[in-house]
DNA sequence: CGTTCGATTGAGGAAGATCAATTAATGTGG
DNA sequence: CCACATTAATTGATCTTCCTCAATCGAACG
């Protein structure tokens, strides 16, 4: 079991002991720079319920959000819906698009915000002079699929529970990623888009909300209940790592 | 619902009319022509059981699956597994290390095959001169994209015995693009990683098979229950959807 | 002020997990 | 080649978790 201290700490639960947030929010910076110095990107303001591109659609553009907060929504062959992904600050979306040449989700934004659209031909172009272009890119995109993992192992291993812990404790980090603060935010989403995205029910996710309130881990704000607020970040990441590990008698 | 109709053609429960399998076919080859002409790649040979890389080391190099099959398995915090993918032949592996510069999961071996490397950095200098190269790997990292949404959805929205027919309908399909037959194969995994992919116990799969058995869509071939034989795709495929839509009375 | 939408909470039921026993296949050493 | 151990798979019986159905409440909006 050694291997663990080998790992990324992106890993499911770790607690965030030394605070890496600064650097990763400077190499964000860094790279939104040199993205809007080599490419010039078209700037668009988006509001709540915009889409920024649509399944079906001809595959062209690439697209990062500057800010705002972004769903993703995946549709099946009988016309259900799917949450498949959040996007922050930072992220890049539809790279669903090219392996088909159409984009294979809807993304939506769920608040104002700002999207630069990049054109892929224009960005493979840059990147032959510019290989950082590229490799900021593979990293959007490898985070990307990481995030997905990270995703589908929550789904598989948690109980309700602590899928929804995971899920607020996911989103503070990135919150932290992006210089907000994280003990108080707002739910962009309804319980019952939650509940798609983590493969609950609205109910289920209702009822862990208002456990995981009861133990103190997290608490409503007066005047509405999508306002969280979140006492500790560690203590939600303890609080997953207990439910998923009821019996930690055989380990070391 | 006109809508889905322009949908890429790999969605969830499409039954295949008309077969793309050759061009599909054509163009995996294409490919690794492509990479194997710019790149000359070492060739390696492995075996079930051979790790091809493993979560921690340092990134450096992608794979191409020339031949054979591979699972990636995630490592969590707390040490537990999760398989999160399979690789089959045509498919890359290695872009979970680009991100942080160590790979996030194990990949390893399930099958005699050959695995080509390629080291990243001699990838984007080659990219440079043969944007072709670089549209691949673009294109194979959006596939993954796809299959992880896809396997999220699975586990989201389908109950186990559809999940399990999901999953061996997948894995014909792929069988199918490598050109290889679809209607019997042999499950290079056991019933506990199954169950450890699609988050369900192995016994469940143990009974989501037999079930499928009884109901004649699949059927297993003596000696040994590895072995699974599928008469018809489109029927499994016709089974995910009927199993996803109990009350299809408002539609139409 | 009524309507609508989202959230909460409760009661009952069902899908799947857990526990346990049995069987089959594989491998090992005598 | 056979006893024996080991690992994988099947099947059954219970139990837990989460879903389903339903009622209530609050907030936002016209």
């Amino acid at each position: 079991m050694l291997a663990i201290t080998t790992l990324p700490n992106r890993s499911l639960a770790t607690p965030v002991a030394t605070d890496p947030h600064p650097q990763v929010r400077r190499q964000m910076q860094d790279t939104l720079q040199l993205i809007s110095d080599a490419l010039q990107p078209e700037r668009r303001i988006v509001h709540a319920g915009d889409r920024i591109y649509q399944a079906g659609e001809r595959f062209g553009n690439l697209y990062v959000l500057n800010s705002g907060l972004c769903k993703v929504v995946g549709l099946s062959a009988d016309g259900r819906e799917q949450l498949v992904a959040l996007k922050m600050r930072g992220d890049w979306l539809g790279f669903d698009g090219i392996a088909e040449g159409r984009y294979a989700c809807d993304a939506v934004a769920l608040d104002t915000g700002e999207v630069w659209t990049i054109r892929y031909d224009a960005l493979l172009a840059a990147g032959a002079s510019r290989p950082m272009l590229i490799r900021a890119m593979h990293e959007a995109m490898s985070r990307a699929l990481g995030r997905d993992r990270d995703s589908l192992m929550s789904v598989c291993t948690l109980p309700a529970q602590a899928r929804v812990a995971e899920f607020l404790r996911t989103w503070a980090e990135a919150l932290a990623c992006s210089g907000l603060r994280t003990d108080l935010f707002t739910l962009r989403l309804t319980r019952a888009e939650i509940g798609n995205y983590l493969g609950l029910t609205l109910e289920t996710v209702s009822r862990a909300l208002s456990g995981l309130a009861c133990a103190g881990l997290i608490r409503f704000v007066e005047k509405g209940r999508r306002e969280i607020g979140i006492s500790s970040i560690a203590a939600l990441a303890a609080f997953v790592r207990t439910s998923l590990a009821p019996a930690p008698d055989l380990l070391q």
